[in-house]
DNA sequence: TTTATATTTCTATATTTTTAGAAACATAGA
DNA sequence: TCTATGTTTCTAAAAATATAGAAATATAAA
């Protein structure tokens, strides 16, 4: 992992919509944007699809393709190295 | 460290002069911003006071004021926590 | 008290990022 | 094929951030 993408990842959990969609991946493993607009308190769809772009685009999200659905998960290696509170015990 | 102060340091390492500023303050343990400019290719000073301003502001630099030096030094909890590549055996 | 050095703040501009409505695309099912 | 649903891309505007020269501040030392 070069400079350049970790920077990209540092950038893309620099904001508060974008991190809260880790955290609440991070809960909840595997969830589609219809799925994450209902947790977001009224924040429109397009405004959501850039934010996964970019943290799908960092790497620290794995899109995937279930029919019209798009799952989006944690890569796990990316999101312990980088938000280690997701994986802290309470 | 409530998600305010977390989204701001990932901020803050969201830019790659700021994230190489902790690399070399990783190494060097302890540096001024006249010997940081050195190492940081034709950047000006004034610049580089914003962005040592915004890495101490979310508390991964601790700035420290020695007559008209100031000594910049990672805080090691939060850099432990969120820049584990600068602790990593290679 | 003057000068030199280290650093920051002021100011303005350029650039990037965020936001969101509208339109387009993709897939599934009737 | 038509319709409904899920999602993205297009477009444009607003907001935030980065940049850097000039001026200001702070300290030390001559």
């Amino acid at each position: 992992m070069d400079n350049d993408q970790i920077v990209k990842v540092y950038k893309a959990l620099g904001d508060s919509t974008r991190y809260k969609v880790i955290q609440i991946i991070g809960e909840e493993n595997s969830l589609c944007p219809a799925q994450l607009e209902g947790r977001l308190d009224g924040i429109p769809l397009s405004t959501l699809s850039h934010h996964l772009k970019q943290l799908s685009d960092c790497g620290i999200l794995i899109p995937e393709k279930r029919g019209t659905y798009i799952f989006y998960s944690l890569n796990e290696d990316i999101a312990k190295k980088f938000v280690p509170d997701l994986y802290d015990i309470h």
